[in-house]
Formats: structure tokens, sequence, C-alpha cells
DNA sequence: AAACATGTAATCAATTCAGTTACAAGAACA
DNA sequence: TGTTCTTGTAACTGAATTGATTACATGTTT
């Protein structure tokens, strides 16, 4: 079991047409950095267009984020590549029977655990920003 | 994406080994409660076993809990049923394209920042145990 | 009109999950 | 002894997801 990459990449593109903001950056050139196909570039970032998180147009190269690095949060990319649904990165047994102590009780007795472990995992990218994300890259570009 | 419920089927056995313990609990009956097969049961119990979490013989049975349930944590299980690798709960894509200052980098500035999140979530069932677990399913039971 | 861009659908191979069946081998007991 | 119940495992299935790929409609610019 692995979350979809699909989030890592997100954080790629954005951090890409910031960095590279000079030039406009088409999908191909930006799936060159990333190593995939465009199409996948441009499907992810029809979502994080539909998050809000970018403008884009139709047949138009290049695209822009609508808000300063700072207002990007990772939570917000992570939320806007839909990896995980909400409260449902665990995964629970249904039907446990209903005529057993523990099967009665399993459901609501593990449910608010998970909801803690996935929150507590969450609250990592919301107290992180993609000025975070840059910041460190161009860093690690000076030091070379 | 989700986490495999084996990780919450896991907890199940482990509980209602506890709370069934006057009577040996076959395979069987615990797929009874948990509501699948045997095999399925049989699997994960294997895994368990493995992880020195229970006593299981061929042939006989019934398993028991080889530590007191305030010593067995929620990530014990976790790790015994093997639902997440090390380290690898977010997928990064890879061979990103070195001559690119996002691409050359964005993999070492990420993984930290995934591991962390990781981290975060596993803390909490570092801070559990099956003792919790099988106190608040009693603590229904007294309820009702 | 030609060239280049995005948006999106369809298809594909690989992987994972959970369920199922089947059966070898161990244990218990009449 | 031999029947019966158990665990341990392997093999197979269908469903779902992922990422890559191809294709093409549509929008934009010159």
């Amino acid at each position: 079991m692995s979350i979809s990459s699909r989030f890592a990449v997100g954080i790629h593109i954005l951090a890409l047409i910031d960095l590279n903001k000079e030039t406009a950056s088409s999908s191909e050139f930006i799936a060159g950095s990333v190593n995939t196909n465009a199409a996948v570039i441009r499907k992810i970032m029809g979502m994080l267009k539909k998050a809000g998180l970018i403008e884009v147009q139709p047949g138009v190269a290049g695209a822009k984020l609508t808000r300063e690095l700072s207002e990007i949060t990772l939570f917000d990319i992570y939320k806007a590549v839909n990896v995980v649904e909400e409260n449902e990165l665990f995964s629970i047994h249904d039907k446990p029977h209903p005529d057993c102590v523990v099967g009665k009780n399993i459901q609501s007795t593990i449910e608010p655990i998970f909801m803690a472990a996935q929150s507590a995992m969450e609250k990592v990218f919301q107290n992180l920003t993609l000025e975070d994300i840059v910041k460190d890259i161009e860093a690690k570009e000076h030091i070379k």
C-alpha cells in the first residue's frame, strides 16, 4: 500500500510553476521535469485548477498560482489531488457479527483512533506551505 | 487509496482472543465474528504469530496472547500485519529530471516531510495498547 | 490556415486486496 | 487405529487503483 505519487507530483508542479515564473511552463515542459507523460501532468493540473490553486487557460501555455506561496499549504495540495478520502485512510472490515461482544463494538472503538491517526498525519501538511518547499530547494541550490 | 483492513482485523482478532479466553477461539469462530473467510483469519494470525504476539499450534484450536494486553501496542499490530512499509506511506515519482532546479532537489526536500507525516500517524498507535481497546469494548457493554 | 496549447476520454499492464477453494499435516479422542 | 477437527499454505479469482500512453476535440496565437 502506498499513497499515490500524485501528491508529490502536485508539489513538484506548483514549485516548478513558481521557480520558472519568468517563462510559461507548458504541460510538456513540466512533464520533462517530473519525468512522466504530459497527459498525466494535465490531469493533475486539472485537479489543482479545480481546487483553485492555479489558473490555467485552455490553449494557452503556462499556469499561474492564485495565491502567495505562503498561502498554499501542503494540505491544500493533498486535498486537491485527492489521494486520501476524508476519514478513510484506514479501512475497517464491515458487517462484523452483531451478536459478538467484539463484533458489535469494534467499529465504533477503532474508528476514532483511525481518525486521530489520520489527523495527526494531515496536521503535518497543514503546517507547511509551498514557501517552505521553494525556500528549501533554493537553499540547496545556493550551497552547490 | 486505503490502508488494508488487515490492521483492523488484526486488532479484532487479538481483542477477541482475550475477551473469549475461557474457550478456545478457532479460526472458524473468529471468522464468524469478523465476517470473513477462515483462511483470511489464518493468514493474518500467521502474521501475528510471526511477530510474536500470539502462540498458535498447528492442529490445535485457539491461540494465546504472549504478553499482557497493556504490553501490546496498536503499533505492534500495525507492524505485524504489514500494511505500510517503513517510510513508504507516500510514494514519490522517481527519476525527476536532474538538470532542472526542481527535479534535482524535489525528492530530498519532500522525503523528510513525508517521513514526518508518517511518523506522526504511527505515533498515535504507539501510544495505545490492546488494553485500551478491550476496556473500551467492555465499557460499552456495561452501559447497555 | 498552421502550429501549438489544454482538456479529456479510452485503453493497457501491473499491483494489491479480500474472498474462496483445496489440501497437506498436526492433534485429539473414541 | 482411524475419524474428525484443527492450522498452515498455495493457487486462483474478481474488483479496484495506479501511472503511462494514445488519440483527439477544442481553444489560442500568429
